[in-house]
DNA sequence: CAGTGGTCTAGACCACTGA
DNA sequence: CAGTGGTCTAGACCACTGA
C-alpha cells in the first residue's frame, strides 16, 4: 500500500516525537521552509501538520510557528460494553430479564428523576443482565418517555434496553461514571453472591441536543466484567 | 469569532446526522454536487468531509459515495485520574509516599514482569497517594529502566511517579483495566479501612512504540474517587 | 509591522470499485 | 469503464500575534 505524501510528512513528524528525537517545546520548521524540502506545495504540509496538531503532538500558533506539544493530558478511549454483543462473542447466551417496568412521573424531588423527565413521564426499567443463565450484572434504568416514544413497545429478553436504544436512538453525549460498591442485600439477593461483595458500578447519562434521553446505574459482579480501555495518541477515538 | 467555510459545511452534515434528519445509511451529496451548492472549491467540501469521517460520522468510498454511518461503537473519552493534579484542584494537599523502592530482575515466571524488563532491571515502586494527609489509593507500579533510565534520580513526594511519568516521558499506548475488588488485609490496613472494603483497581500498562515503559496497579477507596468519562462523537478525544 | 499559520481557489491526475 | 473520493499543485489573501 503506498503511503501518500502527507502522510509521510506526518509520521516523519511523529516518529522523531514519539522517540523523544524532539521534545516538548521543541520548535518545528516553518511550512515554507517543509514544502522546499519536502519539493511540495505548502497545503500538502498544512495537511500533514493539521492532522498532527488535531492528534494532539503539536501545538500550532500564528506567527509564533509550530511546537511539539507537552504530553497529552490523558485521556483514553473507553470501550463501553454493549452487554449483549460482547456476551455473544463470548460465545454465551445472552438474555435479560426484567424484574420491574412501568410508567411513572418522576419524583420531584429527586434531582436526577426530575431533570430526566420534568413533567413528562419516565419508563422505569429494571432487570438482570444474565450470560448463559449466571447472573452478570443488575440494571436500574430510567428512560424519558418524551424523548423515547418507541420504547412503549419495544420488547426486551433477546437483546438488553441498552442494545435496543443504541441502536435506535441518536444520542450525541454521554457521561459515565465508575466506582466501586459492595453488593447491598438485595442486590446480592439477584446477583447470587454474598452480601458486600465488591461489585463495579457505572451510571450513565446519555444526552441528544441537551435533551436527556436516558439514566442508567449498573451493578456489574467485580471478577464478571473488566473495562478494558485502549488509547494511542495518534489515532483519533473511533471505532 | 468567524466560522471557516468548511467548519460551517462540516457543521452543517453534523446537525442533520445528530438531529436524525439524516439516518444512518443515508447518502450524502457528492463532492461536486456541494462544491456547487456552497459556492467553493472542491478541497474546501473535501476538507469537511475528511473531518466528518475522521470522526466517525460518515464512512466514505471510492466510487461508492459518502454515507451516514452506523452509530458508532460506543467508545468514550475516559479522563485518567492525574491525582497530584486533581487532589490538588480539590485545594487538598498532595503527597506520595514511597513504601517499597527497588531495581531488581524481573521475574521471568510471572508473564507482565517477563514482558515488561525481558533481561534487564526493573523498578519497583509502591507508594500510598495522600490528600490532606488521609490515604486516598495504593499503588504498586513496575518500571523498565532501560526504557526510562532517568527514572534512578527521580525524587518523589510532592509528586506521584504517575505524574513524572507523564511529564517527562512520551508514550504511545496505553491499555487500562478496571475492575472492583474486596481490599485485602493488608491494602486495608494501608488505606485505614476495614479487611473487605469495596475498591476500584484500576491497572494500567503504557507502550512508547511497542516498548513497554511501565505497569501499574492503583487500589482506589470505591467511596474516594470516581472515574469519569465524558463523551461528545463530534469531538476527537483531545484534552 | 512582519512572520507565521488558516483558509481558499480552480484546476489536475490518479486509484479504487461497483454498475 | 465510469463515477467517486484521494491527493496534489501553485498560487493568493487574510488573521493573528509577538518582536
Amino acid at each position: 500500500m503506498k503511503q501518500s505524501l502527507h502522510e509521510r510528512i506526518r509520521s516523519d513528524f511523529e516518529a522523531r516525537i514519539l522517540s523523544g528525537d524532539m521534545a516538548p517545546g521543541d520548535r518545528l520548521p516553518i511550512e515554507r521552509d517543509l514544502e522546499k524540502y519536502y519539493g511540495c506545495s505548502r497545503m500538502t504540509v498544512n495537511k500533514a501538520l493539521s492532522a498532527l496538531a488535531t492528534a494532539g503532538l503539536i501545538d500550532r500558533r500564528k506567527r509564533g510557528g509550530t511546537f511539539v506539544a507537552r504530553p497529552r493530558v490523558h485521556s483514553m478511549v473507553l470501550d463501553v460494553p454493549d452487554l449483549t454483543a460482547i456476551v455473544r462473542d463470548r460465545g454465551q447466551n445472552y438474555r435479560f430479564v426484567v424484574i420491574a417496568r412501568k410508567v411513572r412521573k418522576a419524583n420531584m424531588r429527586i434531582a436526577s428523576e426530575a431533570e430526566l423527565a420534568g413533567k413528562g413521564d419516565l419508563l422505569q426499567l429494571d432487570g438482570l443482565h444474565l450470560a448463559n443463565d449466571t447472573p452478570l450484572a443488575l440494571e436500574y434504568r430510567l428512560i424519558s418517555v418524551k424523548a423515547v416514544p418507541e420504547i412503549a413497545e419495544a420488547e426486551f429478553g433477546d437483546i438488553s434496553p441498552g442494545t435496543w436504544l443504541l441502536q435506535n436512538i441518536p444520542w450525541t453525549e454521554a457521561e459515565t461514571r465508575i466506582s466501586a460498591v459492595s453488593a447491598s442485600e438485595n442486590e446480592a439477593k439477584l446477583l447470587a453472591v454474598v452480601q458486600g461483595t465488591a461489585c463495579l458500578c457505572v451510571e450513565r447519562t446519555t444526552w441528544r441536543k441537551s435533551e436527556e434521553i436516558t439514566h442508567v446505574k449498573q451493578i456489574f459482579l467485580g471478577d464478571a466484567y473488566d473495562l478494558v480501555a485502549r488509547f494511542g495518541p495518534s489515532e483519533p477515538a473511533r471505532g
